[in-house]
DNA sequence: AAATCAAGAGTGAACGTTCACTCCGCGCGG
DNA sequence: CCGCGCGGAGTGAACGTTCACTCTTGATTT
């Protein structure tokens, strides 16, 4: 109960809280106290360890972000059809909002706040990434409409957003895989040229 | 400056006011006081309309729908072949939201908020709207995939919602006539079957 | 082995600020 | 002089943040 390897268990302790309350309460609904509360902390310890909560907050937006690019490479080759590449990255991250609401909601919450208006989709994706590397090349191929890359990129995650949303507001079931499959083929549909 | 027709002077100042703070501003930026001041009126001014700040938002929310739902009719032939209708719709949706940045911000708060969790998209679309009706029809036609309702609803307004978003928070420039429509059709592309 | 001590993790009452909302007084038309 | 539309100082609750403090722990001294 004292340290884990290098960071404190009180640390993790107030993150995972944080997560929890956000998703659950949204931003003005998770304040301090109940935080504090629910990771068994005084509230003075929170700022033992983040400036604010502000810090709080995008600091768990970080490490959120790299857990979901590690989870979208796993098993991802670079040099299969551009398709295949295609299903396995969008199929990866409607697995993972499905699987993951409480992540989900958290994210939903900072995208659409303050916090998130600077930091948009391009940050998911770095400037170069595996995303838009692959729209040039399929664009080149005749296989990818000759549509701006912000058009593309709206195409594919407005609807996979969507149907997460949906899904585990419970508005959706999205329990079947196969119905997964099918969505995300139709997002190819909609960026590929007929 | 006293009364137009048989509402109030204040009451559309008001109600002007408080759209435009909480779109710039979003719901905890938006204050009373605030709201009053750009409004020229007096806090309690406020509550002589509206029980409540939250009754005062979902006003808002009741009447620019009722616009919304209007615009999207305009021109509308119910008689056409469906892709055609569903271009109309969707195309008047997407250009409502591109030309109607405040409006669009206040939905865009209003969703994402507890306000919005139990009224979703089934509320902009009754439950036998046109859209799920044409739907149906394009199934039974062989035109449209066979996927459930909420899917295909998800292919359409989250690509329209996310371009809108991306446009109005200048990340991409929807200026252009012809890409809105080859981003509409993009739409009917994920749903239509091959 | 016991006593001592320094360091720093952990705490929560208290503070200043901000918020939604109330309430009372003002000015004006009848 | 009454009544109504109206304004804005006032109010208590809730918020993020601070700070003076306690407690735990492990090394050092006796």
């Amino acid at each position: 109960m004292k340290k884990i390897n290098e960071t404190s268990c009180k640390r993790e302790a107030i993150l995972d809280s944080a997560l929890e309350l956000i998703a659950e309460k949204g931003f003005h609904g998770a304040s301090t106290d109940l935080i504090a509360k629910k990771a068994n902390a005084g509230v003075g310890s929170i700022y033992r360890y983040f400036a604010s909560k502000d810090i709080l907050i995008t600091e768990l937006y970080k490490e959120l972000l790299s857990n979901i690019k590690r989870d979208m490479l796993i098993g991802y080759k670079n040099d299969g059809p551009i398709k295949e590449k295609f299903i396995h990255l969008c199929g990866a991250l409607l697995q993972f909002f499905i699987s993951s609401p409480i992540e989900f909601k958290f994210l939903e919450q900072y995208s659409n706040s303050p916090y998130g208006i600077s930091c948009r989709r391009e940050q998911v994706f770095g400037e170069d990434s595996d995303l838009l590397k692959m729209f040039r090349d399929g664009q080149k191929a005749g296989l990818i409409k000759k549509l701006p890359p912000s058009v593309l990129l709206a195409l594919i995650f407005g609807p996979i957003i969507t149907m997460a949303r949906d899904h585990i507001q419970g508005i959706a079931e999205m329990n079947d895989k196969k119905i997964l499959k099918n969505a995300v083929e139709a997002c190819w549909d909609a960026i590929a040229s007929h």
